[in-house]
DNA sequence: ACCTGAACACCGTTCAAGT
DNA sequence: ACCTGAACACCGTTCAAGT
Protein backbone atom coordinates (compact mmCIF):
# COMPACT_ATOMS: atom_id res chain seq x y z
CA UNK A 1 0.00 0.00 0.00
CA UNK A 2 1.87 2.69 1.05
CA UNK A 3 5.22 1.64 0.94
CA UNK A 4 5.97 -1.44 -0.95
CA UNK A 5 9.55 -1.09 0.47
CA UNK A 6 11.14 -1.85 4.07
CA UNK A 7 8.41 -2.39 6.45
CA UNK A 8 9.67 -3.64 10.11
CA UNK A 9 8.29 -7.20 9.34
CA UNK A 10 11.11 -9.69 9.15
CA UNK A 11 9.66 -11.52 5.98
CA UNK A 12 7.41 -9.01 4.08
CA UNK A 13 8.15 -10.31 0.43
CA UNK A 14 9.17 -13.74 0.23
CA UNK A 15 6.48 -14.37 -1.52
CA UNK A 16 3.45 -16.77 -0.36
CA UNK A 17 3.67 -20.50 -1.46
CA UNK A 18 1.45 -23.55 -0.07
CA UNK A 19 4.92 -25.35 1.18
CA UNK A 20 5.58 -21.85 2.81
CA UNK A 21 2.29 -22.28 4.78
CA UNK A 22 2.64 -25.76 5.81
CA UNK A 23 5.68 -24.94 7.03
CA UNK A 24 4.46 -22.39 9.34
CA UNK A 25 1.56 -24.73 10.29
CA UNK A 26 3.93 -27.48 11.40
CA UNK A 27 5.72 -24.54 13.40
CA UNK A 28 2.00 -23.40 15.17
CA UNK A 29 1.51 -27.18 15.69
CA UNK A 30 4.48 -28.09 17.57
CA UNK A 31 4.73 -24.60 19.29
CA UNK A 32 1.55 -24.99 20.95
CA UNK A 33 -0.20 -28.16 19.51
CA UNK A 34 -3.50 -28.55 17.68
CA UNK A 35 -5.25 -25.03 19.11
CA UNK A 36 -2.08 -23.44 18.27
CA UNK A 37 -2.83 -23.52 14.95
CA UNK A 38 -5.29 -21.03 14.22
CA UNK A 39 -5.96 -18.88 10.58
CA UNK A 40 -5.31 -15.84 13.04
CA UNK A 41 -1.73 -17.20 14.05
CA UNK A 42 -0.93 -18.32 10.72
CA UNK A 43 -1.83 -14.89 9.04
CA UNK A 44 0.48 -12.89 11.70
CA UNK A 45 3.28 -15.01 11.40
CA UNK A 46 3.04 -14.76 7.29
CA UNK A 47 2.45 -11.25 7.78
CA UNK A 48 -0.79 -11.92 4.92
CA UNK A 49 -4.60 -11.66 5.27
CA UNK A 50 -6.56 -14.89 5.53
CA UNK A 51 -7.89 -14.79 1.89
CA UNK A 52 -4.32 -15.16 0.71
CA UNK A 53 -3.82 -18.32 2.62
CA UNK A 54 -7.21 -19.39 1.41
CA UNK A 55 -6.05 -18.63 -2.42
CA UNK A 56 -3.33 -21.94 -1.79
CA UNK A 57 -4.66 -24.37 0.56
CA UNK A 58 -8.24 -25.52 0.22
CA UNK A 59 -9.39 -25.39 4.09
CA UNK A 60 -7.80 -26.19 7.30
CA UNK A 61 -8.45 -29.80 6.83
CA UNK A 62 -6.26 -29.90 3.89
CA UNK A 63 -3.60 -27.61 5.53
CA UNK A 64 -3.93 -30.51 8.29
CA UNK A 65 -3.21 -33.02 5.99
CA UNK A 66 -0.74 -31.49 4.44
CA UNK A 67 1.04 -30.65 7.29
CA UNK A 68 0.92 -34.37 8.23
CA UNK A 69 2.36 -35.53 4.92
CA UNK A 70 4.99 -33.30 4.95
CA UNK A 71 6.35 -34.62 9.30
CA UNK A 72 5.34 -37.85 7.58
CA UNK A 73 7.24 -38.01 4.63
CA UNK A 74 10.95 -36.76 6.37
CA UNK A 75 10.10 -39.25 9.35
CA UNK A 76 10.34 -42.48 7.16
CA UNK A 77 13.04 -40.83 4.61
CA UNK A 78 15.34 -40.02 7.13
CA UNK A 79 14.43 -43.05 9.62
CA UNK A 80 17.05 -45.93 8.22
CA UNK A 81 19.92 -43.19 9.09
CA UNK A 82 19.10 -42.35 12.23
CA UNK A 83 21.45 -42.08 15.49
CA UNK A 84 19.34 -44.58 17.29
CA UNK A 85 20.60 -48.23 18.42
CA UNK A 86 18.77 -49.55 15.13
CA UNK A 87 21.70 -48.47 12.54
CA UNK A 88 24.14 -50.38 10.92
CA UNK A 89 22.85 -52.89 9.08
CA UNK A 90 23.91 -51.21 5.79
CA UNK A 91 24.77 -54.85 4.55
CA UNK A 92 21.08 -55.75 3.78
CA UNK A 93 21.39 -55.85 0.28
CA UNK A 94 24.27 -58.36 0.02
CA UNK A 95 23.47 -60.37 2.78
CA UNK A 96 22.91 -64.11 1.78
CA UNK A 97 24.24 -65.94 4.58
CA UNK A 98 21.19 -67.85 6.34
CA UNK A 99 19.07 -65.41 8.23
CA UNK A 100 21.15 -63.05 7.73
CA UNK A 101 18.72 -61.11 5.10
CA UNK A 102 15.55 -61.37 7.27
CA UNK A 103 17.64 -59.95 10.36
CA UNK A 104 18.27 -57.37 8.25
CA UNK A 105 14.71 -56.88 7.47
CA UNK A 106 13.78 -56.91 11.21
CA UNK A 107 16.37 -54.39 11.74
CA UNK A 108 14.72 -52.12 8.87
CA UNK A 109 11.02 -52.36 10.32
CA UNK A 110 13.07 -51.44 13.40
CA UNK A 111 14.38 -48.35 11.60
CA UNK A 112 11.08 -47.27 10.24
CA UNK A 113 8.90 -47.60 13.07
CA UNK A 114 11.20 -45.91 15.29
CA UNK A 115 11.49 -43.14 12.60
CA UNK A 116 7.80 -42.97 13.38
CA UNK A 117 7.60 -43.14 16.77
CA UNK A 118 10.00 -40.83 16.96
CA UNK A 119 8.31 -37.89 14.65
CA UNK A 120 5.32 -38.71 16.37
CA UNK A 121 6.79 -37.50 19.49
CA UNK A 122 8.83 -34.98 18.57
CA UNK A 123 5.00 -33.85 16.98
CA UNK A 124 2.13 -34.73 19.56
CA UNK A 125 -0.32 -33.49 17.58
CA UNK A 126 0.16 -36.41 14.61
CA UNK A 127 -1.08 -38.87 16.84
CA UNK A 128 -4.72 -37.86 16.74
CA UNK A 129 -4.40 -36.82 13.06
CA UNK A 130 -2.85 -40.17 12.17
CA UNK A 131 -5.69 -42.29 14.01
CA UNK A 132 -8.35 -39.56 12.64
CA UNK A 133 -8.67 -38.88 9.78
CA UNK A 134 -5.55 -40.66 8.03
CA UNK A 135 -7.41 -42.26 5.62
CA UNK A 136 -9.82 -39.13 5.28
CA UNK A 137 -8.42 -38.78 1.81
CA UNK A 138 -7.29 -42.17 0.99
CA UNK A 139 -5.50 -41.77 -2.51
CA UNK A 140 -3.60 -39.63 -0.33
CA UNK A 141 0.31 -40.13 0.07
CA UNK A 142 0.57 -41.16 3.74
CA UNK A 143 -1.28 -44.05 4.05
CA UNK A 144 0.53 -45.94 1.35
CA UNK A 145 4.12 -44.51 2.13
CA UNK A 146 4.36 -45.97 5.68
CA UNK A 147 2.62 -49.07 4.57
CA UNK A 148 5.33 -49.32 1.86
CA UNK A 149 8.11 -48.69 3.55
CA UNK A 150 7.38 -51.39 6.37
CA UNK A 151 5.84 -54.00 3.41
CA UNK A 152 9.14 -54.02 1.67
CA UNK A 153 10.95 -55.16 4.65
CA UNK A 154 7.89 -57.72 5.39
CA UNK A 155 8.45 -59.39 1.80
CA UNK A 156 12.24 -59.34 2.62
CA UNK A 157 11.28 -61.30 5.65
CA UNK A 158 10.41 -64.24 3.88
CA UNK A 159 6.80 -63.62 4.74
CA UNK A 160 4.44 -65.47 1.40
CA UNK A 161 2.75 -63.34 -0.77
CA UNK A 162 -0.62 -64.08 0.65
CA UNK A 163 0.42 -63.07 4.06
CA UNK A 164 1.65 -59.63 3.30
CA UNK A 165 -1.14 -57.95 3.79
CA UNK A 166 -2.31 -59.19 7.07
CA UNK A 167 1.73 -59.09 8.26
CA UNK A 168 2.14 -55.62 6.89
CA UNK A 169 -1.25 -54.18 8.59
CA UNK A 170 -0.35 -55.90 12.18
CA UNK A 171 2.86 -53.99 12.03
CA UNK A 172 1.56 -50.71 11.21
CA UNK A 173 -1.40 -51.07 13.65
CA UNK A 174 0.62 -51.63 16.44
CA UNK A 175 3.22 -49.01 15.28
CA UNK A 176 0.56 -46.11 15.11
CA UNK A 177 -1.34 -47.34 18.42
CA UNK A 178 2.14 -47.66 20.50
CA UNK A 179 3.51 -44.20 19.26
CA UNK A 180 -0.29 -42.97 19.57
CA UNK A 181 -0.41 -43.35 23.08
CA UNK A 182 3.19 -42.60 23.91
CA UNK A 183 2.54 -39.09 22.33
CA UNK A 184 -0.67 -38.98 24.63
CA UNK A 185 2.00 -39.26 27.52
CA UNK A 186 4.44 -37.08 26.34
CA UNK A 187 1.92 -34.33 26.23
CA UNK A 188 0.52 -35.05 29.53
CA UNK A 189 3.82 -35.02 30.88
CA UNK A 190 4.38 -31.50 29.61
CA UNK A 191 1.47 -30.24 30.60
CA UNK A 192 2.04 -31.64 34.07
CA UNK A 193 4.74 -29.15 34.15
CA UNK A 194 8.15 -28.52 31.90
CA UNK A 195 10.32 -29.61 34.71
CA UNK A 196 8.24 -32.80 35.95
CA UNK A 197 9.49 -33.79 32.57
CA UNK A 198 8.74 -37.46 31.98
CA UNK A 199 9.58 -39.18 34.88
CA UNK A 200 7.69 -37.19 36.78
CA UNK A 201 4.56 -38.32 34.69
CA UNK A 202 5.69 -41.99 34.75
CA UNK A 203 5.43 -41.43 38.58
CA UNK A 204 1.61 -40.23 38.78
CA UNK A 205 0.51 -42.90 36.71
CA UNK A 206 2.18 -45.48 38.25
CA UNK A 207 1.23 -43.47 41.73
CA UNK A 208 -2.65 -43.55 40.43
CA UNK A 209 -2.72 -47.15 39.51
CA UNK A 210 -1.47 -47.98 42.74
CA UNK A 211 -4.24 -45.93 44.59
CA UNK A 212 -6.94 -48.31 42.02
CA UNK A 213 -9.53 -50.46 43.78
CA UNK A 214 -7.86 -53.44 45.02
CA UNK A 215 -10.64 -55.99 43.62
CA UNK A 216 -11.62 -54.09 40.41
CA UNK A 217 -7.98 -53.78 39.25
CA UNK A 218 -5.87 -56.20 41.16
CA UNK A 219 -3.74 -56.97 37.63
CA UNK A 220 -3.20 -52.88 36.60
CA UNK A 221 -2.67 -52.61 40.21
CA UNK A 222 0.31 -55.40 40.52
CA UNK A 223 1.48 -53.80 37.19
CA UNK A 224 1.79 -50.19 38.24
CA UNK A 225 5.66 -50.15 39.64
CA UNK A 226 6.65 -51.63 36.19
CA UNK A 227 4.76 -48.54 34.19
CA UNK A 228 7.11 -46.35 36.72
CA UNK A 229 10.41 -47.89 35.57
CA UNK A 230 9.67 -48.79 32.01
CA UNK A 231 11.98 -46.80 28.91
CA UNK A 232 9.54 -46.15 25.91
CA UNK A 233 11.46 -46.99 22.94
CA UNK A 234 12.96 -50.40 24.59
CA UNK A 235 9.00 -50.96 25.57
CA UNK A 236 8.59 -50.05 21.56
CA UNK A 237 10.78 -52.14 20.35
CA UNK A 238 9.87 -55.15 22.72
CA UNK A 239 6.45 -54.66 21.19
CA UNK A 240 7.96 -54.77 17.69
CA UNK A 241 9.76 -57.86 18.22
CA UNK A 242 6.38 -59.45 19.81
CA UNK A 243 4.71 -58.63 16.37
CA UNK A 244 7.94 -60.00 14.33
CA UNK A 245 8.29 -62.86 16.01
CA UNK A 246 4.65 -64.20 16.01
CA UNK A 247 5.10 -63.40 12.00
CA UNK A 248 7.92 -65.75 12.46
CA UNK A 249 6.14 -68.49 14.34
CA UNK A 250 2.80 -68.27 11.83
CA UNK A 251 3.96 -66.85 8.49
CA UNK A 252 7.39 -67.86 8.20
CA UNK A 253 8.24 -71.44 6.23
CA UNK A 254 9.42 -73.93 8.61
CA UNK A 255 12.82 -73.22 7.65
CA UNK A 256 13.42 -70.09 10.32
CA UNK A 257 15.61 -68.20 8.57
CA UNK A 258 15.19 -65.67 11.86
CA UNK A 259 18.80 -66.92 12.35
CA UNK A 260 17.30 -68.39 16.19
CA UNK A 261 19.07 -71.63 16.52
CA UNK A 262 16.37 -74.73 15.87
CA UNK A 263 14.91 -76.07 19.11
CA UNK B 1 -46.32 -32.32 30.82
CA UNK B 2 -46.20 -31.52 34.59
CA UNK B 3 -47.80 -35.67 35.18
CA UNK B 4 -45.43 -38.06 37.14
CA UNK B 5 -47.60 -40.46 35.03
CA UNK B 6 -46.83 -39.17 31.42
CA UNK B 7 -44.97 -41.55 29.54
CA UNK B 8 -42.21 -40.39 26.86
CA UNK B 9 -41.68 -36.31 27.15
CA UNK B 10 -39.13 -35.61 25.09
CA UNK B 11 -38.57 -32.64 27.06
CA UNK B 12 -39.88 -30.54 29.66
CA UNK B 13 -38.44 -31.47 33.33
CA UNK B 14 -37.20 -34.64 34.07
CA UNK B 15 -34.50 -33.10 35.96
CA UNK B 16 -30.51 -32.00 34.27
CA UNK B 17 -27.90 -34.61 35.49
CA UNK B 18 -24.38 -35.25 34.65
CA UNK B 19 -25.51 -38.30 33.54
CA UNK B 20 -28.22 -37.31 31.08
CA UNK B 21 -26.12 -34.71 29.81
CA UNK B 22 -23.29 -37.21 29.12
CA UNK B 23 -25.90 -39.57 27.24
CA UNK B 24 -26.91 -36.53 25.33
CA UNK B 25 -23.24 -36.03 24.21
CA UNK B 26 -22.57 -39.67 23.18
CA UNK B 27 -26.16 -39.03 21.25
CA UNK B 28 -24.55 -36.10 19.27
CA UNK B 29 -21.50 -37.61 18.92
CA UNK B 30 -22.67 -41.04 17.11
CA UNK B 31 -25.29 -39.35 15.27
CA UNK B 32 -22.35 -36.20 13.42
CA UNK B 33 -19.43 -37.61 14.84
CA UNK B 34 -17.14 -35.29 16.96
CA UNK B 35 -17.78 -31.71 15.11
CA UNK B 36 -21.62 -32.93 16.41
CA UNK B 37 -21.24 -32.41 19.98
CA UNK B 38 -21.79 -28.45 20.01
CA UNK B 39 -22.76 -27.01 23.27
CA UNK B 40 -25.78 -25.66 21.66
CA UNK B 41 -27.38 -28.29 20.05
CA UNK B 42 -26.28 -29.79 23.54
CA UNK B 43 -28.80 -26.86 25.58
CA UNK B 44 -31.32 -27.35 22.45
CA UNK B 45 -30.83 -31.09 22.62
CA UNK B 46 -31.85 -30.88 26.63
CA UNK B 47 -33.82 -27.62 27.03
CA UNK B 48 -31.42 -25.86 28.84
CA UNK B 49 -28.92 -22.89 29.13
CA UNK B 50 -25.71 -23.17 28.79
CA UNK B 51 -25.10 -22.28 32.22
CA UNK B 52 -27.17 -25.49 33.49
CA UNK B 53 -24.46 -27.17 31.53
CA UNK B 54 -21.68 -26.04 32.91
CA UNK B 55 -22.57 -26.65 36.72
CA UNK B 56 -22.54 -30.27 35.81
CA UNK B 57 -19.61 -30.42 33.73
CA UNK B 58 -16.40 -28.58 33.87
CA UNK B 59 -15.98 -27.68 30.24
CA UNK B 60 -16.51 -29.26 26.76
CA UNK B 61 -12.95 -31.58 27.11
CA UNK B 62 -14.06 -32.64 30.58
CA UNK B 63 -17.53 -33.84 28.45
CA UNK B 64 -15.67 -35.61 26.12
CA UNK B 65 -13.78 -37.51 28.58
CA UNK B 66 -16.95 -38.87 30.27
CA UNK B 67 -18.32 -39.88 27.05
CA UNK B 68 -15.04 -41.88 26.16
CA UNK B 69 -15.73 -43.10 29.48
CA UNK B 70 -19.29 -44.29 29.36
CA UNK B 71 -18.99 -46.03 25.74
CA UNK B 72 -15.29 -47.95 26.86
CA UNK B 73 -16.99 -48.95 29.96
CA UNK B 74 -19.84 -50.48 28.29
CA UNK B 75 -17.96 -51.98 25.93
CA UNK B 76 -15.43 -53.92 28.03
CA UNK B 77 -18.08 -55.16 30.18
CA UNK B 78 -20.83 -56.75 27.30
CA UNK B 79 -17.40 -57.85 25.56
CA UNK B 80 -17.33 -61.36 26.65
CA UNK B 81 -21.13 -62.32 26.33
CA UNK B 82 -21.07 -60.78 22.51
CA UNK B 83 -22.79 -62.80 19.55
CA UNK B 84 -19.50 -62.85 17.16
CA UNK B 85 -17.41 -65.73 17.33
CA UNK B 86 -15.03 -65.59 20.02
CA UNK B 87 -18.09 -66.68 23.13
CA UNK B 88 -18.59 -70.20 24.24
CA UNK B 89 -15.41 -70.25 26.33
CA UNK B 90 -16.91 -70.24 29.82
CA UNK B 91 -15.09 -73.29 30.85
CA UNK B 92 -11.97 -71.01 31.42
CA UNK B 93 -12.32 -71.13 35.15
CA UNK B 94 -12.22 -74.48 35.64
CA UNK B 95 -10.02 -75.66 32.98
CA UNK B 96 -7.12 -77.91 33.77
CA UNK B 97 -6.11 -79.70 31.43
CA UNK B 98 -2.79 -78.73 29.37
CA UNK B 99 -3.52 -75.79 27.83
CA UNK B 100 -7.01 -75.32 28.19
CA UNK B 101 -6.73 -72.37 30.33
CA UNK B 102 -3.91 -70.52 28.06
CA UNK B 103 -6.64 -71.35 25.28
CA UNK B 104 -9.24 -69.92 27.31
CA UNK B 105 -7.29 -66.85 28.16
CA UNK B 106 -6.64 -66.58 24.10
CA UNK B 107 -10.22 -66.15 23.58
CA UNK B 108 -10.79 -63.48 26.37
CA UNK B 109 -8.08 -61.81 24.49
CA UNK B 110 -10.03 -61.69 21.25
CA UNK B 111 -13.51 -61.06 23.20
CA UNK B 112 -12.15 -58.08 24.71
CA UNK B 113 -10.45 -56.78 21.76
CA UNK B 114 -13.70 -57.44 19.82
CA UNK B 115 -15.77 -55.39 22.43
CA UNK B 116 -13.20 -52.19 21.96
CA UNK B 117 -13.51 -53.28 18.14
CA UNK B 118 -17.09 -53.00 17.73
CA UNK B 119 -17.24 -50.35 20.31
CA UNK B 120 -14.59 -47.95 18.00
CA UNK B 121 -16.69 -48.87 14.88
CA UNK B 122 -20.31 -47.99 16.08
CA UNK B 123 -18.95 -44.85 17.78
CA UNK B 124 -15.91 -43.39 15.39
CA UNK B 125 -15.18 -40.68 17.25
CA UNK B 126 -13.60 -42.38 20.02
CA UNK B 127 -10.84 -43.34 18.23
CA UNK B 128 -8.82 -40.21 18.05
CA UNK B 129 -9.82 -39.64 21.83
CA UNK B 130 -8.46 -42.66 22.04
CA UNK B 131 -5.98 -42.36 20.81
CA UNK B 132 -5.13 -38.82 21.55
CA UNK B 133 -6.25 -37.46 24.87
CA UNK B 134 -6.82 -41.32 26.83
CA UNK B 135 -3.98 -40.13 29.02
CA UNK B 136 -5.11 -36.46 29.08
CA UNK B 137 -6.33 -37.99 32.64
CA UNK B 138 -3.99 -40.72 33.78
CA UNK B 139 -5.86 -40.90 36.94
CA UNK B 140 -9.00 -41.53 35.17
CA UNK B 141 -10.56 -44.99 34.90
CA UNK B 142 -10.25 -45.70 30.98
CA UNK B 143 -6.81 -46.28 30.41
CA UNK B 144 -6.83 -49.27 33.19
CA UNK B 145 -9.95 -50.65 32.30
CA UNK B 146 -8.85 -51.48 29.16
CA UNK B 147 -5.26 -52.65 30.44
CA UNK B 148 -6.87 -54.94 33.30
CA UNK B 149 -9.07 -56.77 31.13
CA UNK B 150 -6.42 -57.75 29.08
CA UNK B 151 -3.68 -58.14 31.67
CA UNK B 152 -5.61 -60.78 33.08
CA UNK B 153 -6.44 -63.05 30.73
CA UNK B 154 -2.29 -62.29 29.91
CA UNK B 155 -1.53 -63.72 33.17
CA UNK B 156 -3.75 -66.54 32.66
CA UNK B 157 -1.89 -67.40 29.38
CA UNK B 158 0.74 -67.77 31.71
CA UNK B 159 2.85 -65.44 31.11
CA UNK B 160 5.63 -64.58 33.84
CA UNK B 161 5.63 -61.46 35.85
CA UNK B 162 7.93 -59.12 34.86
CA UNK B 163 6.41 -60.15 30.80
CA UNK B 164 3.24 -58.71 32.19
CA UNK B 165 3.42 -55.17 31.15
CA UNK B 166 5.72 -55.68 27.99
CA UNK B 167 3.32 -58.13 26.86
CA UNK B 168 -0.06 -56.06 28.20
CA UNK B 169 1.43 -53.00 26.45
CA UNK B 170 2.01 -54.76 23.19
CA UNK B 171 -1.51 -55.88 22.81
CA UNK B 172 -3.43 -53.17 23.69
CA UNK B 173 -1.75 -50.93 21.73
CA UNK B 174 -2.34 -53.22 18.68
CA UNK B 175 -5.98 -52.92 19.76
CA UNK B 176 -6.37 -49.13 20.13
CA UNK B 177 -3.97 -48.76 16.26
CA UNK B 178 -5.88 -51.37 14.69
CA UNK B 179 -9.33 -49.96 15.55
CA UNK B 180 -8.63 -46.49 15.10
CA UNK B 181 -7.47 -47.11 11.71
CA UNK B 182 -10.43 -49.13 10.95
CA UNK B 183 -12.73 -46.59 12.67
CA UNK B 184 -10.89 -43.63 10.36
CA UNK B 185 -11.80 -46.03 7.21
CA UNK B 186 -15.79 -46.77 8.25
CA UNK B 187 -15.89 -42.89 8.63
CA UNK B 188 -14.39 -42.18 5.57
CA UNK B 189 -16.51 -44.88 3.56
CA UNK B 190 -19.88 -43.20 5.63
CA UNK B 191 -17.99 -39.90 4.14
CA UNK B 192 -18.66 -41.44 0.42
CA UNK B 193 -22.38 -42.07 0.68
CA UNK B 194 -24.21 -44.10 2.69
CA UNK B 195 -24.92 -46.79 -0.16
CA UNK B 196 -21.42 -47.59 -1.11
CA UNK B 197 -21.26 -48.24 2.38
CA UNK B 198 -17.64 -50.42 2.83
CA UNK B 199 -17.33 -52.34 -0.17
CA UNK B 200 -17.45 -49.44 -2.29
CA UNK B 201 -14.61 -47.41 -0.02
CA UNK B 202 -12.13 -50.55 0.17
CA UNK B 203 -12.60 -50.45 -3.82
CA UNK B 204 -11.56 -47.19 -4.06
CA UNK B 205 -8.64 -47.06 -1.97
CA UNK B 206 -7.35 -50.17 -3.65
CA UNK B 207 -7.84 -48.73 -6.92
CA UNK B 208 -5.92 -45.90 -5.64
CA UNK B 209 -3.68 -47.84 -4.40
CA UNK B 210 -3.53 -49.63 -7.51
CA UNK B 211 -2.96 -46.11 -9.68
CA UNK B 212 0.47 -45.11 -7.40
CA UNK B 213 3.97 -45.04 -9.01
CA UNK B 214 4.89 -48.08 -10.23
CA UNK B 215 8.57 -47.32 -9.02
CA UNK B 216 7.99 -46.03 -5.39
CA UNK B 217 5.43 -48.11 -4.62
CA UNK B 218 5.91 -51.32 -6.20
CA UNK B 219 5.10 -53.46 -2.14
CA UNK B 220 1.82 -51.36 -2.14
CA UNK B 221 0.26 -52.29 -5.68
CA UNK B 222 0.91 -55.76 -4.91
CA UNK B 223 -0.98 -55.15 -2.29
CA UNK B 224 -4.03 -53.83 -3.34
CA UNK B 225 -6.14 -56.19 -4.59
CA UNK B 226 -6.11 -57.91 -1.11
CA UNK B 227 -7.33 -54.51 0.32
CA UNK B 228 -10.20 -55.19 -1.69
CA UNK B 229 -11.11 -58.42 -0.63
CA UNK B 230 -10.42 -58.33 2.66
CA UNK B 231 -12.35 -58.56 5.40
CA UNK B 232 -12.07 -55.77 8.40
CA UNK B 233 -13.08 -57.99 11.62
CA UNK B 234 -10.91 -61.49 10.30
CA UNK B 235 -7.54 -59.17 9.72
CA UNK B 236 -8.37 -57.44 12.96
CA UNK B 237 -8.02 -61.11 14.88
CA UNK B 238 -5.77 -62.16 12.56
CA UNK B 239 -3.15 -59.50 14.37
CA UNK B 240 -4.40 -60.15 17.29
CA UNK B 241 -3.29 -63.95 16.65
CA UNK B 242 -0.11 -62.99 15.40
CA UNK B 243 0.88 -60.95 18.43
CA UNK B 244 -0.76 -63.67 20.84
CA UNK B 245 1.88 -66.16 18.82
CA UNK B 246 5.26 -63.44 19.48
CA UNK B 247 4.12 -63.48 23.12
CA UNK B 248 3.77 -67.53 23.22
CA UNK B 249 7.30 -67.38 21.03
CA UNK B 250 8.86 -65.38 23.67
CA UNK B 251 6.74 -65.14 27.03
CA UNK B 252 6.04 -68.39 27.73
CA UNK B 253 7.96 -71.17 29.53
CA UNK B 254 9.12 -73.68 26.80
CA UNK B 255 5.95 -76.44 28.28
CA UNK B 256 3.76 -74.15 25.57
CA UNK B 257 0.73 -74.74 27.13
CA UNK B 258 -1.37 -72.99 24.35
CA UNK B 259 -2.07 -76.90 23.56
CA UNK B 260 -0.50 -77.04 20.43
CA UNK B 261 1.54 -80.50 20.73
CA UNK B 262 4.74 -80.70 21.72
CA UNK B 263 7.17 -80.36 18.83
C1' DA C 1 -2.85 -14.74 -10.82
C1' DC C 2 -2.41 -13.42 -6.37
C1' DC C 3 -3.45 -10.85 -2.31
C1' DT C 4 -6.22 -7.61 1.18
C1' DG C 5 -9.19 -7.12 5.05
C1' DA C 6 -13.78 -6.25 6.61
C1' DA C 7 -17.67 -9.04 7.52
C1' DC C 8 -20.48 -13.24 8.78
C1' DA C 9 -22.00 -17.19 11.21
C1' DC C 10 -20.73 -20.00 14.78
C1' DC C 11 -18.21 -21.59 18.67
C1' DG C 12 -16.79 -22.35 24.03
C1' DT C 13 -17.21 -20.03 28.15
C1' DT C 14 -18.65 -16.59 31.70
C1' DC C 15 -21.64 -14.39 34.98
C1' DA C 16 -25.04 -11.41 37.02
C1' DA C 17 -29.42 -12.57 37.93
C1' DG C 18 -33.23 -15.52 38.96
C1' DT C 19 -35.63 -19.73 41.66
C1' DA D 1 -28.29 -25.82 44.95
C1' DC D 2 -29.53 -25.37 40.49
C1' DC D 3 -30.75 -23.01 36.36
C1' DT D 4 -31.39 -18.85 32.82
C1' DG D 5 -29.79 -16.36 28.91
C1' DA D 6 -27.45 -12.34 27.30
C1' DA D 7 -22.77 -11.20 26.40
C1' DC D 8 -17.76 -11.82 25.20
C1' DA D 9 -13.76 -13.26 22.85
C1' DC D 10 -12.40 -16.10 19.33
C1' DC D 11 -12.79 -19.13 15.49
C1' DG D 12 -13.11 -20.79 10.16
C1' DT D 13 -14.56 -19.06 6.00
C1' DT D 14 -16.22 -15.79 2.39
C1' DC D 15 -15.95 -12.18 -0.98
C1' DA D 16 -15.98 -7.69 -3.13
C1' DA D 17 -12.22 -5.15 -4.05
C1' DG D 18 -7.53 -4.16 -5.10
C1' DT D 19 -2.74 -5.12 -7.66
Amino acid sequence: MTSPRARRSPRRTEALSRERIVEAAVGLLDAAGEGGLTFRALTERLATGPGAIYWHVANKGELLGAATEAVVAAAVATGPQRTGRAGGTEGAEGAEESGGAAEAAREGIRCVALGLFDAIEEHPWLAPQLAGQLSRNPGGPVAPRIFENIGRQVRALGVPGDSWFTATSALVHYVLGAAGQNAANTASGRALGPDADRAGFLDAVSTAWEGLDAEDYPFTRAVADQVREHDDREQFLAGIDLVLAGITALHLPAGRPGGSPEA
